[in-house]
RNA sequence: GGAGGCUUAGCUCAGCUGGUUCAGAGCAUCUGCCUUACAAGCAGAGGGUCACUGGUUCGAACCCAGUAGCCUCCA
């Protein structure tokens, strides 16, 4: 092993990564231990890396490693999902520079393209957990297109077909025109965007005046009435408007395009306002299409007018209303988004130019009343970005609610358990409101809907054409040639089986069997590390496909993680260009350094504002324990000599109770999936611990030997050490693990397979011990700082103790840390000398030259009126009847204990200062 | 509009069932050190009205109500 100054970790991580693969410690059989597994959630195949991924592998891979070290069968599946809108738009992208238009290819051709691309590129995303250091399985790499999880999906529709929970309908669905497909609800996103308030007149059929006035709208109306004039003079003739004569209703709306595709008005029937419309028709202005007014309670009387235009076609809440009120259908827009010919007027226009278009044209016919500026939520699609058009068409669903109801109930009754649990609460609302699950999409990248038409449209769904062709004989329907569905499903509807379908695919579909011995094993997994943010589209309904086919949870925690933001607490993302490339940042700081600044940073399920200085800790972390096994390693041991192992046994039993005691603060720590904090109480236990306490205590004077059973117990307690930081750090501590001073290694014996530390008993009496011992030698540190005394010129000690603290054990460590030269007991107060306490007991440093009377009075004086104010305060609680009376006798007992501390201190301090003056 | 969450040191966060000398950690800062493992380091120090206002309680960072700001989800 090269000693160099600081580690270099690049070597190290291809070296030990490639050592892994070849003794195969990643891979896992079912056998009599206890599995522990957790399946990777599956990134897109189109995907890199980015900051995201890093977090949560990393979360993964330190818990699958803990796990495997304790003994546990451990399994991590890896694998990519296929992804089907953005690889879809990948290859299509692929093919434009080629050339080679979609619709000019065929779907066999298409595909072939698509999986060509997969071959190339889809791989890559995998190599990098690599360099992570991901322990992943990989001889179970999974992909949701493999033919056999592909099996699963179709045999999954066929079942939930059959069983009633799969239907075809025309529904309103969130349409992508770019993409021209149909995406779920849960990949909409919404934002907030500035649009603009327009406020349109729809004329009143055969309307008479009202109070001589001849426009009812809410604002304005004199104004109004002077704009129409002026409107209406620009084109009389066109338009044939008499506005002095008319009466009109004004309604705002945000999409004046759509006013084509209205069908009816509707006011609230509490509204006074519009109660003469009741019972009236409108007319569409542009088109001239009477709409009668309609009444529901559902319009809000105080947003715009108080008048809604309602348009079933293009707006869900009107489409619901529409359907109350039995109103007609018109669709006035394509699948790209343009206007059709059932729009009458701006046919072929894209439907936001075609807005711009419709405000200038109904300004000019006089039928604008006015434009207000208007922020409002609008839905993009998650993968195309382009804004959602509610559509109606024809979809396939999933129906929601009988799976929904066993899928909640494993949450709310603990079966599964989130974390941080006030997710709970999230998925509890959602699974109680559900819609069903539009599972179609219009693309090809993805598995084909097995439903098969013949030419009258009627349907049926089979696997394969001859069984279709069969259902259809056996049903009676007549058929000449049929065809298979165009659509794929959703992306989702192959990962929701992901963690039965990589271990077992032929159960999906089939619940009656049994499963092979993997499912049986592995099934149902541990842990699920994934982000909030797919609660719903894949948490939740993986545990209605685990319920259903395997009448089990899919697993037991799911461990939502927080968004990577930058420090600024912008969400990372491409087009902001905040987010660092991991695999630079690896290369820069060492995979363990990046482990070590992602979990630094992470507080379970709270969001992280990454930052590139905590890799950097990290990096000076693993330089820490470097550096540390340096000094080690570069010892020359002698037999025991009965001084040195004497002095050395106060070091060394402290050590290992600290140890123990580090290590059931970080059991507990892991238990709470608190890894962050686990993580740091680590951190401290080998950098202040071990490294600044217990080295600086054992370590030789310079080139002098160290007593072997010194050393053989430092050898043991880095070997332990090395262990607990194996699963955040798995490359530096697997190249130590291997140093020749640690032992001579079987080739399979590896820090990854290491049995993990177990917790003993503490001595917490001898813990306090050296508390109070670290205490004065930081004081003595802290005297020569402020006196500006070189740590090299040693210092006499007298020690006045009032306690029953024994020092003799520890004067070793004291005089060798606080470098003093003489320790001298004493009954009696030093004058002249710089003083403090520790405890009760009182310590004095003869400084040379005289200490400053007057400092030392001050700083006594202080301390003093410090214990008195505490003292107050303490004795104030006591002389509260009710606190004695309501408080738990331990804390009154403690509050009594309180008292007498500060008051035997105060005395010694009045002592003291007496004693100066 | 509905639901939930957050606000503690310059930054990122702990703080359990209200009760130690409870106001903490890491980083950053400041001071002094190139002390033969480590300057990616060592030793030491400073730093907070626990968002605000009330309430409950013998006792509140913690429980309750309201206010402000931020965030997330749903409509």
């Amino acid at each position: 092993m090269s000693i160099s100054k600081t580690y270099s970790p690049k070597e190290a991580e291809e070296k030990w990564y490639r050592y892994w693969l070849e003794k195969k410690f990643f891979h896992s059989e079912p056998d009599e231990r206890e599995p522990y597994t957790i399946v990777i959630p599956p990134p897109n195949v189109t995907g890199v890396l980015h900051m995201g991924h890093m977090l949560n592998n990393t979360i993964q891979d330190v818990l699958i490693r803990k796990a495997r070290m304790q003994g546990k069968n451990a399994c991590w599946v890896p694998g990519t999902d296929h992804a089907s809108i953005a690889t879809e738009a990948k290859v299509v992208a692929m093919l434009k520079e080629r050339g080679i238009e979609k619709k000019d290819i065929s779907r066999e051709d298409f595909l072939k393209y698509a999986w060509e691309w997969k071959e190339k590129y889809g791989g890559i995303i995998l190599k990098q957990l690599e360099k992570l250091g991901a322990s992943c399985d990989w001889d179970r790499t999974r992909f949701t297109m493999d033919e056999a999880l592909s099996e699963a999906v179709t045999d999954t529709f066929i079942y939930l077909y059959k069983k009633g929970w799969i239907y075809r309908g025309i529904r309103m669905v969130n349409w992508d025109p770019k993409g021209k497909t149909a995406v779920s609800d849960e990949e909409v996103l919404r934002k907030e965007v500035n649009q603009k308030l327009y406020y349109i007149r729809y004329e009143v059929e055969g309307s008479t005046l009202h109070g001589g006035d001849s426009t009812l709208h809410l604002e304005g109306e004199n104004r109004s009435d002077e704009q129409h004039e002026q409107s209406s003079n620009l084109q009389p003739a066109t338009l044939n408007l008499q506005p002095a004569t008319r009466n009109f209703i004004v309604i705002a709306t945000t999409r004046p395009e759509t006013i084509m595709a209205d069908t009816a008005i509707c006011i609230n029937p509490n509204d006074e306002r519009y109660h003469y419309l009741k019972g009236k028709r409108v007319i569409v202005p542009l088109i001239n299409r009477p709409i009668p007014v309609i009444e529901d309670e559902y319009v809000e009387m105080e947003f715009g007018t108080g008048c809604l235009k309602v348009t079933p076609a293009h707006d869900l809440n009107d489409y619901e209303l529409g359907l109350k009120h039995n109103l007609p259908v018109i669709d006035i827009l394509s699948d790209d988004g343009t206007l059709n010919e059932k729009a009458q007027i701006l046919v072929g226009e894209d439907r936001f130019a075609a807005r711009k278009k419709i405000a200038v044209i109904l300004e000019e016919a006089g039928f604008l009343d006015k434009v207000e500026d208007y922020k409002s939520q609008i839905g993009f699609s998650e993968r195309t970005d382009a804004a959602i058009e509610p559509r109606l068409s024809m979809q396939w669903f999933c129906k929601m609610e009988e799976m929904a109801k066993p899928a909640l109930d494993y949450v709310l009754n603990g079966e599964i358990k989130l974390i941080p649990d006030k997710f709970v609460n999230t998925y509890r609302h959602w699974m109680e409101n559900v819609k069903d699950w539009c599972i179609s999409r219009q693309l090809w990248w993805g598995q084909q809907i097995p439903a098969w038409y013949n030419e009258k449209g009627e349907w049926v769904v089979a696997k394969t054409r001859e069984e279709a062709e069969a259902e259809f004989k056996s049903s009676g329907l007549s058929f000449q040639a049929i065809r298979q569905d165009d659509d794929v499903v959703d992306t989702w509807f192959s990962s929701w089986l992901w963690p039965v379908s990589v271990f077992d695919p032929s159960v999906c579909g089939h619940p009656e069997k049994e499963g092979n011995a993997d499912l049986n094993y592995y099934y149902p997994t541990n842990d699920l590390v994934t982000a909030p943010e797919i609660l719903f589209f894949w948490v939740a309904r993986m545990v209605m496909a685990g319920n259903e086919f395997r009448g089990q949870v899919p697993f037991r925690n799911v461990y939502l993680t927080g968004i990577v933001r930058d420090k600024l607490g912008r969400k990372m993302s491409k087009s902001l260009g905040n987010s660092p490339d991991p695999i630079e940042l690896i290369e820069k700081y060492g995979a363990d350094g990046v482990r070590v600044g992602m979990l630094l940073c992470s507080p379970a399920g709270n969001d992280l504002m990454f930052d590139e200085s905590y890799c950097e800790q990290g990096r000076n972390f693993a330089n820490k324990i470097w550096n540390a096994f340096r000094l080690v390693k570069g010892w020359t041991v002698t037999e025991p000599s009965d001084d040195l192992q004497k002095e050395n046994d106060a070091a060394i039993t402290w050590f290992e109770n600290r140890f123990n005691e580090a290590l059931s603060e970080i059991e507990n720590h892991f238990r709470q999936y608190r890894l962050s904090e686990a993580l740091m109480a680590i951190y401290k236990l080998v950098w202040d611990d071990f490294c600044s306490w217990y080295l600086e205590m054992i370590k030789p004077g310079y080139q002098l030997p160290i007593d072997k059973q010194t050393f053989e117990a430092t050898k043991t307690f880095f070997e332990k050490i090395l262990k607990l930081l194996h699963p955040f750090m798995p490359f530096l501590t697997e190249e130590l693990w291997h140093d020749e001073i640690l032992a001579a290694r079987e080739e399979t014996d590896c820090c990854i397979v290491a049995a993990y530390p177990v917790s003993q008993k503490t001595d917490e009496i001898l813990l306090k011990e050296m508390e109070v011992i670290k205490q004065i030698i930081s004081e003595i540190r802290n005297i020569r700082n402020s006196k500006q005394i070189s740590p090299k010129e040693p210092l006499p000690l007298a020690i006045k103790s009032n306690s029953d603290l024994s020092y003799n054990s520890y004067l070793g460590i004291i005089n060798k840390l606080a470098n003093i030269s003489q320790v001298t007991f004493t009954e009696d107060k030093i004058s002249g000398a710089a003083s403090f306490m520790a405890g009760r007991d009182e310590f004095y440093v003869s400084l040379e030259g005289n200490i400053d009377a007057e400092a030392e009075r001050e700083r006594i004086t202080k301390e003093i009126q410090y214990l008195h104010g505490f003292l107050k305060a303490v004795t104030g609680k006591l002389s509260n009847e009710r606190f004695v009376q309501n408080a738990k006798p331990e804390v009154v007992e403690n509050e009594l204990k309180k008292k007498a501390d500060a008051e035997a201190k105060i005395a010694i301090l009045e002592e003291s200062l007496a004693a100066l003056s």
